[in-house]
DNA sequence: CGCCCACTTGAACGTGTTCAAACGTCGTGG
DNA sequence: CCACGACGTTTGAACACGTTCAAGTGGGCG
């Protein structure tokens, strides 16, 4: 579970990279979209619920998540996002946010203009249903992600999301040794998970104690993939990375 | 919560009005698209995971549903689909199936030729758009069913699913004096709910006693709106259903 | 040093599950 | 026309996974 790809120091190219090709002309097209960078802090707000955004937000560094709230106080995350994601491209297309989009980490976003990206979406056919195909990934996800909280258990689902965390960042070379930076909290686990922190905290523990993974200090290791995945009911085949774009090692 | 519109006969059409709008020659090239009809019996599979398919499916009459299985045998319903939807929209660009399609109702499915949908597309940029609006309203649906499993209690998942079908009925036309064609067992809402039959029967039972709705004969007619609303929590936005093709009453 | 935040642990509880049986209805065939 | 089978719904009772409430621990940082 290794990957050595071109490294393109653009996290939006490099992530377009692993979910699909596209040729120089239009790298560079998307190299050269116009992008304000801002430093955003743990736990802030980026986007929320009943906004109407006239830009979208590409993750450069750090990890963001979208959640919504309920009623009755409780949340539910929804999505964590890694570099060069573009949490918020739905958008696009969609004039009212239906959740919110907050900082998982300390982090830098960048924003891009709706006006520059429907621009070159009409230069770039190829371009459009790349990013079409990654909000398809985004759907896929979900559905994952909704079978999970549905018909899982609760060591099932942690395991499984931990397998697609780390299966993300391999794609888009953010992993090193098995081990991968993603800072998160019990409780975030918990309302990701749709589980309360108490039973994350004792159902994580006991995959930890059988040596499967640790995370600690903001840092996944995965210790042992293969039983992990096992646990976790774990095929990647619903993220669509394109094969062409990982190496596995033999 | 009634709606008159122009009612086209192409179920297709009638679905893209409602979720945004189409100028007469757009209109006219999605009323051209080569389809084919077929009639599929209640249950059958129309596209399975794993598939590769090179089509894909319009939703002419009737009801589908997508689902995954998982390892135990157990099985969660992602969504459910009404005429002039294309549950598989999104084999356009991914190109395995994740999860399954199947009828929910007898019912007639249309396919058309994903190079004919690409041909689409390429000329007319705006409906690219549409579609891909269509792909992440269902996305946005798959967030708030994500919710709703991870996060509320059964008797407001069933109240919140049945004020989601009818408002979609609503909007594509297909309701009547607050009724609607809508056949599901409680099997199949259980599994779209990530609960049992046994404890749907029950909560919905509730639900009817307190006068809300009733579902019976493949009819689901909605008694009491309002409090249903209340019950389930429900509140439309994330349908993105296009105000301008919607006449609510005063 | 002291506070805050995340994590850990214990014990009682409850929502929803599991297993099992019975009931009703509709369509089919004798 | 009735018997039968299939399927969906209903009901009961025991059980369990995960929750809730509460208290305590540990580490990082001002």
């Amino acid at each position: 579970m290794l990957s050595s790809k071109s490294a393109d120091n653009h996290p939006l190219v490099r992530k377009l990279q692993s979910i699909g090709a596209l040729d120089r002309e239009e790298l560079e097209a998307v190299r050269q979209l116009p992008i304000v960078v801002r430093d955003i802090r743990r736990g802030h707000d980026i986007v929320r619920e009943g906004d109407r955004p006239l830009q979208c937000c590409v993750v450069m560094e750090g990890f963001t998540l979208r959640y919504k709230v309920i009623e009755e106080g409780k949340r539910q995350i929804l999505s964590f996002h890694t570099p060069g994601d573009i949490p918020d491209l739905q958008s696009l297309h969609l004039k009212v946010m239906d959740h919110s989009l907050a900082a998982l980490s300390p982090m830098k976003a960048g924003f891009v203009q709706h006006a520059d990206m429907r621009d070159l979406c009409l230069r770039y056919p190829r371009i459009t249903s790349l990013l079409w195909r990654d909000t398809l990934i985004d759907g896929a996800i979900f559905r994952e992600w909704l079978t999970g909280v549905g018909r899982r258990d609760a060591t099932t689902r942690i395991a499984h999301l931990f397998c697609e965390v780390y299966a993300r960042l391999d794609a888009i070379g953010l992993t090193e040794d098995g081990a991968a930076r993603f800072p998160i909290t019990q409780v975030e686990l918990s309302d990701a998970l749709g589980l309360t922190d108490v039973h994350v905290n004792r159902s994580l523990s006991v995959i930890k104690a059988q040596g499967l993974l640790s995370i600690k200090g903001g840092t996944l290791t995965i210790i042992d993939w293969d039983r992990l995945k096992v646990l976790g009911h774990f095929d990647p085949t619903y993220l669509h990375i394109d094969p062409a774009a990982v190496q596995e090692p033999v």
